[in-house]
DNA sequence: ATCGATCATGCACCTATTGTGCATGGTTAT
DNA sequence: ATAACCATGCACAATAGGTGCATGATCGAT
């Protein structure tokens, strides 16, 4: 039980379980063995004298104490977090341990440096970072195991934006560009439209991906009904399509084009100028913290590093 | 490391810290040994990442980081206890552990029998009675060793009557009966003032105990100065003083004559009728619990009904 | 100054809490 | 029927967390 939080470590699985709703997500997202994650619950119900799960077919559901206490916990975390981050200002302490987490991109992009940048600026400060997509990131945030998560904002998403649970800050609009074989007809133009791209065949992300439902908004947006010739999963491998000449594809600017062979990116103007919004969330109350403060600013310098130096440095 | 409470077991013991200054005396109230208190609070200091304690003489100190997170837990713990009493309640849930504190008349006229209603009523349920000064029972509770004291009221104590850690209800005001010898001049009769007995030598406790200042204070409300003969400690003492025709006492009716020889018990009226006011204490936030709820309407209970039934059936 | 009292802490050792891995039994979908 | 899935019990292992004693440091009183 590695508790790094003051409140049971029990209850905050609890409040996992409560997401996950089967004892071996639970355990998988802890970090805990199934039979760890069920002695631990039944331990729990044991110590507070409260029954919080019932059998439910082959698994267990929570009663409705359970559920209970786990929306009531929201505010004891917050405060916890809270309490936490003003006594770390007013004592002039340092964190030792800060777990970080973000989809792809991010990781790369924008983790990276940020780890890069405590480990100089905070020697003591051990750094974790974490690979997930958005949903998870907002598991590994409820677990206790990440303390910050860089996301793109998705409208349709489980999690609300005034989620009692999260604080979240927006850090840049990540304006989609066009990625082009560089052979292209329209290759030597600066920028392009949608429209102008409407006959062309797209690549994209598998339906009901993360990104799938962003690349359809963007066309919606534009009044265009994209043809969709093939399917990608990472950006490397959408890349290469566009370079073998497959097609045209939307890249997010934060994505980095590195050294591909053949391929041209280009910025979008006119109608439906689409982007992705990237928000940092954080548990509520630690927003305060003096190290999640220094790197949300982090954070937001090298964005803004990012977005300004391309496409035209890395075309 | 018996954790009753959700929060975790380290920051109630530097919660009584705060209370007792000294490593040894948190070790006594907390039933650790002082190497564990020590323990403990090195690896609180380690996981949360901040200094809370600096060396001071041969003791230690919180440092002004400490303080800030004792206080600030003041709403995380009655945050807890809330909920705990809210699920409790909205689960229709039964406690398996409950811990009561109070000073001697209380403990045996009050709490044991509210000890044993509840073993009645709730089977399952396993009571703890503890007996303890009203300090000290303050003390337990921020230790979590109890969940409910009964002290009198003092004006002059430690804790505010508005102490954020707690939450109190008057329970009775308990009056103060006079105790002479059953050959007293004055023992026929069926109340006395406390002029009648102006030149009587005083049997009181020690001064500077818990009920001395209750005794002048009875006094000073009556306009008269009292001679004190003897000191006593406990009750019992006293009233076999005043058997023996030492001279005469206050005695509070809740505290039993019992069959004590040559003694009458007087009610008070006139000028300045004194009584003590006693009243149950909880941590703050668990008010609500149905436990706690019906534990003071026991302790009303059998406080009216001890004080309707004497003096009159005991003498 | 000296001695004793008080206080915190480190260390060796022990306990029991809490974890893992595997096997089992119940439940659902194919 | 069979396979997949899920929770849980059990044997075993790791380790967090406890006690008791010894040590060192500080303070007060003689």
């Amino acid at each position: 039980m590695h508790n790094r939080c003051m409140i049971d470590a029990r209850l905050i699985t609890l409040r996992v379980f409560a997401r996950c709703g089967t004892i071996g997500a639970t355990a998988e997202l802890t970090g805990y063995s199934p039979s760890a994650v069920s002695a631990q619950l039944r331990e729990l119900q044991r110590v507070l004298g409260m029954q919080l799960l019932t059998k439910d077919g082959r698994g267990v559901r929570l009663t409705a104490t359970g559920r209970f206490l786990v929306a009531g916990s929201d505010t004891l975390i917050a405060d916890w977090e809270s309490l936490r981050a003003a006594a770390m200002q007013a004592g002039d302490q340092v964190q030792s341990h800060f777990g970080l987490g973000g989809f792809s991109t991010a990781a790369a992009q924008l983790l990276a440096p940020l780890a890069a940048t405590l480990r100089t600026t905070r020697p003591l400060l051990e750094v974790q970072v974490l690979e997930a997509n958005p949903a998870r990131c907002f598991d590994l945030l409820v677990a206790e195991r990440i303390d910050l998560a860089v996301i793109v904002a998705m409208q349709s998403d489980t999690y609300a934006e005034d989620d009692p649970r999260f604080e979240q800050t927006v850090l840049l609009d990540d304006p989609l560009d066009v990625i082009i074989p560089s052979d292209h007809p329209l290759a030597s133009r600066e920028t392009v439209t949608l429209q102008e791209l409407a006959s062309e065949p797209w690549i994209t992300e598998a339906a009901g991906s993360t990104y799938h439902s962003l690349f359809t908004a963007a066309f919606t947006a534009a009044g265009v009904t994209p043809r969709i010739a093939h399917e990608a999963v990472e950006w490397e491998t959408q890349i290469a399509f566009v370079g073998a000449g497959l097609g045209v594809g939307l890249l997010p600017r934060l994505a980095p084009l590195r050294g591909a062979e053949n391929v041209v990116r280009l910025r979008i103007t006119g109608r439906g100028k689409p982007s992705r919004r990237i928000v940092a969330a954080v548990r509520r109350g630690s927003i305060t913290s003096p190290l999640i403060q220094e790197s949300l600013g982090i954070l937001q310098l090298s964005a803004n590093r990012i977005l300004t130096a391309r496409p035209e440095d890395d075309l």
